[in-house]
DNA sequence: TATTCCGATAGTGAC
DNA sequence: GTCACTATCGGAATGAG
């Protein structure tokens, strides 16, 4: 069973409201030398911008250690996952780890490691082959895809227009049984979930996210589309025929950037990531509240 | 006549010698992220590379108001020569003004600026075609030439061993007259003068300059290759041919850079110019001392 | 299609 | 081939008391 540690991506902290003195008085930047004495005070309400720290506040001990491993930054949490925290390792048995992503790239961000380590070093194109092996992905992903579903439900289900007869239910003098309960929105739809065709880390897992992509580690063109994209291969599409083209998967040059929403051409790389960015903050908030 | 204001390119600071602490302690460097509280008196080591300032001394108001001009920096000196001090408006007549280049390139680096104001809009390939106007262009670049000569002999006369005869005899107990002194280094050898090919300064200049390039403000290789290539154009090689190639010079991609004095390919690039920097410093040492 | 740091590279504007 | 600022791109390293 999963735990319910709700630290998520939107801890980490969007750039500080800006004062009404920092972005209204002076629109106009100067790009010469900030010279003698009479442009300091001038120049202190430049934007030095401020540079937001990596991380909102620092993870624990044990979990920056991974951050020093490169790409095998996952293989201690398969190996030893009792040393992490709770926060960080949400649930193992001996076949899987379920994680929290240390740079979750939506507002929930979950990665299932297989703990197998004649399995795990492969790529899901080559691991999924063992069609045992991966029938017990599956099943693992799929309770988790429920977890991250439930969790999206009482993170939002509050704002949610198809929460309402739900909520109310709840709400009520006598509420039902919980299987009388209307079912509200269907969270799991929200969900996304799959490996990536080409991984950076080592070893194998399988990502289970939010599909918003609303966090603030959602900064390169390259996050964006590894989960936008065929790029992203939901666990259905295996075992792979020997011949599917995901197999050898080319690298892509600078392809355009969809709203996973409305389908909107957001453009590609950094601009298009601005882009993105902006026009997702408005879509999210319209889709918290569906 | 020209004055004798010697406020020249190496009033610029080169960077402070580095402390034997500085570079020896530690060669290995981090790319993770900072972290807790437990690093901070070891990144305090680390290289914050404290950026030079652009001048050493902030130059007078007046000229300070010429670099909010961007290319149009020039055209103050030609039409309000007076408003300047005279260490940077060197002198002037109708027809010129001279002036310290506000970045110079080499120890000594003068601009001759032509005042006519329908010649002085046009690059030279074309002012130059007005061989009237070109030969009173000439004989005050060699006039200029002359004063940088001069200037040179000041400077480094007293370390040049062609200069001791020179030296002794007007160190002597009865100096010769004027035209008697032994004639010493011929510093005029050392000067190089002409006009970039392309120009980024909208108004008409004859660059005047010794030819060390041994400066802070000589930072790129496109600084470096624009005086020590056929990008710099002297002034005998006007009126220019109808169908002479540079009047057309094309963009040059990233040439290697050869030491001016002998000849050794340094390479291209930031790189190269990294090279360039430390070959000159070594050359300069050796030329002053001709 | 790991993150981070650093340095090199481009593109803009110039009060 | 202005300068100065900023953003972007590209490689290297991947604690260590
Ligand atoms: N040390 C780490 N601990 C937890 N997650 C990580 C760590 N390093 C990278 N990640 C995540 O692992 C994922 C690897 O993605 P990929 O290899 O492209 O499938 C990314 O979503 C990263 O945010
Ligand atoms: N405001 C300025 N005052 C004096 N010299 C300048 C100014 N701006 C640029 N320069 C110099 O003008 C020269 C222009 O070079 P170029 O246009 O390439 O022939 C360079 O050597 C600059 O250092
Ligand atoms: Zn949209
Ligand atoms: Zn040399």
């Amino acid at each position: 069973m999963l735990e319910d540690n709700r630290a998520t991506a939107d801890d980490f902290e969007e750039e500080a409201p800006s004062t009404p003195t920092n972005n209204a008085s002076t629109t106009t930047t100067s790009r010469l030398p900030k010279g003698g004495k009479t442009n300091d005070a001038f120049a202190e309400l430049m934007k030095p911008k401020p540079k937001l720290p990596a991380h909102p506040r620092e993870p624990d001990k044990r979990t920056q250690q991974t951050r020093f491993m490169g790409r095998d930054g996952l293989a201690a949490y398969t190996t030893n996952p009792a040393s992490f925290p709770r926060d960080r390792v949400v649930q193992y048995d001996d076949d899987f780890v379920v994680i929290r992503d240390l740079y979750p790239k939506a507002t929930i961000h979950l990665l299932i490691l297989p703990r197998d380590a004649e399995k795990n070093i492969h790529r899901g194109q080559e691991a999924f082959d063992d069609v045992a092996f991966l029938e017990r992905c599956q099943t693992k992903e799929k309770e988790v895809r429920d977890w991250v579903a439930e969790e999206l439900r009482s993170k939002f289900g509050k704002v949610s227009v198809s929460e309402l007869a739900r909520r109310q239910a709840m709400e009520a003098d006598a509420p039902p049984a919980n299987g009388e309960l209307p079912p509200g929105r269907d969270w799991e739809r929200e969900v996304i979930s799959g490996v990536h065709a080409i991984p950076s880390m080592n070893h194998l897992h399988i990502h289970v996210l939010s599909r918003d992509m609303m966090s603030g580690w959602m900064k390169k063109s390259n996050h964006y589309l590894s989960f936008t994209t065929e790029f992203l291969i939901p666990l259905d599409a295996f075992p792979m025929d020997k011949g599917d083209w995901r197999r050898q998967f080319g690298h892509w040059s600078d392809a355009d950037m969809k709203c996973w929403r409305c389908g909107l051409n957001l453009g590609s790389g950094a601009p298009g990531m601005r882009r993105v960015k902006a026009h997702l903050k408005e879509e999210f908030e319209e889709w918290k509240e569906e």
